[in-house]
DNA sequence: CGAAAGGCTCTTTTT
DNA sequence: GAGCCTTTCG
C-alpha cells in the first residue's frame, strides 16, 4: 500500500484514523500537508469514498491548488469533485446555489476591505454620527468581531457596554442594510449566512450533511467561531471530522480566529483521536532549537517536544545594521554573497517583515543592485485603483444594485457628474427607499427630471451602463472587459495620469486573468470571474517558476518554507508591534509570529535588526527584539556577539563591515554612460539614461526602460550594456 | 465641475 | 510617508 509507505507511525495513524474525529496537532514541518494529502488519496484509492463525500478546507487557495496537484500525483489522475477551497470560497458556492432559501440574491457581490470601509463610512453618516470621532476602520472591525461570534445587530447592541458599542451596534444595522439594499456580501457574511441557511433550513443541510462523509481542515488553529459552526454543522451526521493545526502558530487572533476551537473540539468530540506529530523533517537541529527557545517563553501553550533527525546546521546569524537602508543592503550583499559561492540560489533565499511598510526599502536595495526579487503584496494588484475601477464596472453589470461600486465610477472617467450631484442622487435614492441605478432609471424615465445639464450627464451615464449591460449577456468575458474600456474611455483616463503607462499594464494584466474565464457562457464567466479575483489572495499569485529572492510579510509565509530566510525588523516595536507592547496575549501571537518566521527555514537563518530606523518621516532608535535575547548564544554565530539587553552597535557593526569583503568590492566598473545613452539590461530590457551621479565608490545610474518604468540602478551591479 | 494644493490623520498582520 | 479630505482657484 504505497499510500502509506512513506509516512511515519504517528503520520500513519492520523491517515488510517478515518472512522470518528481526529485532531492532529502537527509542528512545523511535521508534514501536516503530506498527511492531509495522503488522508485524503487514502480515502479515495483504499477506503474507496467517491470524492463527491469530501470536503477539505485550506487556509488559502494556493494550498488548495498545491493540495489537489499533489492529490493527483498520489490518486494518479483527476481527483474528481472533490470540493476542495477556502472557507469563503466553498461558502461563496453554497449562497450561489442555495442562498435564496434566506434571501440571499444570487447575484451577489462580495465586498472586499474597501469596499467595506466605504460602506461602513456610509452607514456612519446615515446614523448621523461624526466619522471623525469614530475611525471607519475600528468600527468595521468591531463589526467582524461581531459577525465571527455571529450576533446580529440587535444581539450586538444588547450585548454592548460601552457608548463605542453602542455607536457601532447602531452603525452596524444601518450596514447590514445597505449591504442587503445592495445584494452584496462581506467575507463575514459569507460565512455566517451559510450558518444561518443551515441553521433555518433543515433540507438543505441535510443534503450537504449527507453528501459530506469526510471533513478535513487545515490550519484549524486559525478558524474563527463561525467556521466552527460551519464545520460541525457540516460533518454532524458523518462525525467523520479530520482537523489539523498547531496551537503555536495561530497568529490570526485579530481575525477573530479564536484558538479555543482546539479545545472546544475535544469537549465537543470527546470520542475524538489525538494525533501528534512532532518529528520535524524541514529544519536543521539548531534552527529548531532557536524556534523552540523563542516559542517556550509562552506562558499560554501546552509544551511540546520537537525533534529532527536532520543535521546539526549552521549556527544562527544575528545582525545589527545602523539603519533600515543597510539592513537592506546586508540582505541583499548575502544573497549575492550565498549565490556567488553556491551555497544558494536566489529563489531559495526569503526574506520576512512584520509590515508591509518594510518591504519598500528592500524593493529599493533589490532594484539598485539588479538582483531578482518577487514581492508578495506591496500595493495588492486587486486593490489598485484602476483594476478596482474596471472591477466595479463589470461588478455593476452583474449586479445593478452594487451602490458602492456604482458610486466608484459613476464619474471615472470624469463626465461631469461632480461631489454635489452625486450626493443628491444618494439622498434623492435614499429618500425613496431604492438603490442609486434605480433612482437613475427613474431620473430618464420622467422628461421633467431628466432636462437638466447635471441631469442629462447622469442619463447618459445610465445608457452607457444599460448598453454594457446588455451585451454582457452575449459577449465573452474578455469581449465584454475590451468593450468597457472602450466605451468607457478608461484606456485615456488612465494613460493620462501620472505612471499611466504602468496603471495600463495592470488593466492587461487584468485582461490576461480574465482569459481564463473566456470559455465560460457569457454571464457565468462574469460571476466566477468576481468572485476568483474578490477572494484570491497575494500568495495565491507566487509562481514557481521564477529564479527570484521572495519578500513576505510573516503572515504571508505561513505554511511555506525556504532553505534560506532573513527576518529583517528584530526590534522592539517592529516585531514585536508596538501595538502589542501592552498587552499580554497579543504579546505571545508577535512571539508565535517570530517562531512562524524562524520554522520556515531548512538550512540558514539570519536575524537582522538596525539600530536606527525611519518610521512615518521621522528617525527612532529601536532596542533589538526581545526574542532575540531568547537564544543561546551557543547557537549564534560568533558564538554570542549578541548578549541581550544593550545595543551591540559596535560588535555588529563588526559583522556588518565583514560581510561586504566577501562580495566583489562595488567599484565603478561598467561601460561609459552618459543622459541621453541607449542601454540594455538583463531583467529590464531596453532604456535610456536619464541622468547619473556618483554615489559612494560607485555611480548610480538613473534609466527609463521601456514598459517597465524608470529605475535607480548602480552601475557596477546592474550589469548594464550600452547600446549603439 | 474639476484640477491642484494644502492640511490632516494614522499607520499590523488578510480571507 | 501616504492616503484621504477639504479648500481654493480657474
Amino acid at each position: 500500500m504505497d499510500i502509506l509507505t512513506e509516512l511515519n507511525t504517528a503520520q500513519r495513524e492520523a491517515v488510517e484514523s478515518i472512522q470518528g474525529p481526529v485532531l492532529i496537532i502537527a509542528g512545523p514541518g511535521s508534514g501536516k500537508t503530506r498527511v492531509i494529502t495522503h488522508r485524503i488519496a487514502y480515502l479515495i484509492k483504499v477506503v474507496g469514498v467517491s470524492p463527491h463525500r469530501i470536503l477539505a478546507v485550506t487556509f488559502t487557495n494556493k494550498a488548495a491548488r498545491e493540495m489537489e496537484a499533489r492529490l493527483q500525483r498520489l490518486v494518479g489522475g483527476s481527483v474528481g469533485d472533490l470540493t476542495l477551497g477556502t472557507f469563503h470560497a466553498i461558502c461563496a458556492r453554497i449562497l450561489r446555489r442555495d442562498g435564496k432559501a434566506i434571501g440571499v440574491d444570487p447575484r451577489f457581490v462580495i465586498y472586499d476591505d474597501e469596499d467595506q470601509i466605504s460602506l461602513v463610512k456610509r452607514s456612519i453618516q446615515d446614523v448621523g454620527v461624526d466619522p471623525k470621532q469614530y475611525a471607519p476602520r475600528a468600527i468595521a472591525s468591531a463589526i467582524s468581531s461581531a459577525k465571527s461570534r455571529m450576533l446580529a445587530p440587535k444581539d450586538y447592541l444588547s450585548h454592548g457596554r460601552s457608548y463605542f458599542e453602542e455607536v457601532s451596534g447602531r452603525v452596524y444595522e444601518r450596514y447590514q442594510q445597505l449591504l442587503t439594499e445592495s445584494s452584496a456580501l462581506d467575507f463575514d457574511d459569507l460565512l455566517v449566512k451559510v450558518v444561518q441557511l443551515f441553521r433555518s433550513n433543515a433540507e438543505i443541510l441535510a443534503r450537504y450533511q449527507n453528501r459530506y462523509l469526510h471533513v478535513l481542515v487545515d490550519e484549524f488553529q486559525d478558524t474563527n467561531l463561525v467556521q466552527y459552526e460551519l464545520i460541525k454543522q457540516l460533518g454532524g451526521k458523518s462525525r467523520n471530522i479530520c482537523v489539523v493545526g498547531d496551537p503555536d502558530q495561530s497568529i490570526y487572533s485579530w481575525r477573530f480566529a479564536d484558538l479555543r476551537n482546539i479545545l472546544s473540539f475535544e469537549k465537543d468530540y470527546p470520542e475524538a483521536k489525538v494525533v501528534l506529530l512532532e518529528q520535524n523533517y524541514r529544519s536543521t537541529k539548531r534552527i529548531l532549537e532557536t524556534a523552540s527557545r523563542i516559542i517556550s517563553a509562552n506562558q499560554q501553550r501546552k509544551p511540546k517536544e520537537l525533534w529532527t533527525k536532520n543535521e546539526t546546521g549552521e549556527p544562527i546569524t544575528v545582525v545589527e545594521t545602523y539603519t533600515e537602508q543597510e539592513e537592506a543592503q546586508f540582505v541583499v550583499n548575502e544573497i549575492e554573497r550565498l549565490v556567488a559561492s553556491g551555497e544558494a540560489k536566489r529563489g531559495d533565499c526569503a526574506v520576512m517583515y512584520r509590515t508591509n511598510a518594510q518591504s519598500r526599502v528592500l524593493e529599493e536595495a533589490f532594484i539598485r543592485y539588479g538582483v531578482p526579487y518577487k514581492l508578495v503584496a506591496g500595493t495588492r494588484f486587486y486593490e489598485r485603483r484602476e483594476v478596482k475601477d474596471i472591477i466595479a464596472y463589470l461588478r455593476c453589470l452583474q449586479n445593478p444594485n452594487d451602490n458602492i461600486s456604482l458610486l466608484r465610477i459613476v464619474n471615472v472617467p470624469v463626465r461631469g457628474i461632480g461631489q454635489r450631484t452625486v450626493t443628491e442622487l444618494s439622498a434623492w435614492a435614499k429618500s425613496r427607499g431604492v438603490p442609486e441605478y434605480q433612482a437613475l432609471q427613474l431620473i430618464a424615465a420622467q422628461p421633467e427630471l431628466a432636462g437638466s445639464r447635471v441631469n442629462k450627464a447622469l442619463v447618459g451615464f445610465l445608457n452607457l451602463m444599460e448598453e454594457l449591460r446588455a451585451k454582457s449577456q452575449e459577449l465573452d468575458l474578455v469581449e465584454l472587459l475590451d468593450l468597457v474600456v472602450k466605451r468607457t474611455g478608461c484606456q485615456e483616463h488612465i494613460m493620462s495620469q501620472p505612471d499611466g503607462e504602468d496603471r495600463w499594464e495592470n488593466v492587461l494584466e487584468l485582461r490576461t486573468v480574465a482569459q481564463e474565464y473566456k470559455n465560460l457562457k457569457p454571464p457565468e464567466g462574469l460571476t466566477a470571474f468576481l468572485e476568483g479575483v474578490t477572494l484570491v489572495s497575494d500568495v495565491d499569485e507566487l509562481a514557481e517558476k521564477v529564479d527570484a529572492v521572495v519578500l513576505i510579510t510573516l503572515h504571508q509565509a505561513k505554511g511555506l518554507e525556504f532553505p534560506v530566510v532573513f527576518i529583517v525588523g528584530m526590534e522592539e516595536g517592529i516585531l514585536p508591534h508596538f501595538k502589542s507592547l501592552g498587552d499580554s496575549e497579543q504579546m505571545e501571537e508577535e512571539r508565535r509570529l517570530c517562531y512562524v518566521g524562524v520554522t520556515r527555514a531548512q538550512k540558514k537563518v539570519y536575524l537582522v535588526h538596525c539600530f536606527r530606523r525611519s518610521l512615518m518621516g521621522s528617525s527612532k532608535v529601536n532596542k533589538p527584539s526581545r526574542f532575540l535575547a531568547d537564544i543561546p548564544s551557543y547557537l549564534i554565530a560568533g558564538g554570542g556577539l549578541w548578549s541581550g539587553e544593550e545595543s551591540q552597535v559596535a560588535s555588529a557593526a563588526y559583522s556588518w563591515n565583514k560581510a561586504p569583503e566577501a562580495v566583489s568590492v562595488p567599484q565603478a566598473t561598467g561601460p561609459e554612460l552618459k543622459a541621453g545613452d541607449r542601454v540594455r539590461h538583463p531583467q529590464f530590457g531596453d532604456g535610456v539614461v536619464v541622468s547619473l551621479q556618483p554615489a559612494k565608490d560607485d555611480k548610480e545610474v538613473v534609466a527609463a526602460f521601456n514598459g517597465i518604468g524608470v529605475k535607480k540602478l548602480l552601475l557596477s551591479y546592474a550589469r548594464l550594456e550600452k547600446v549603439e
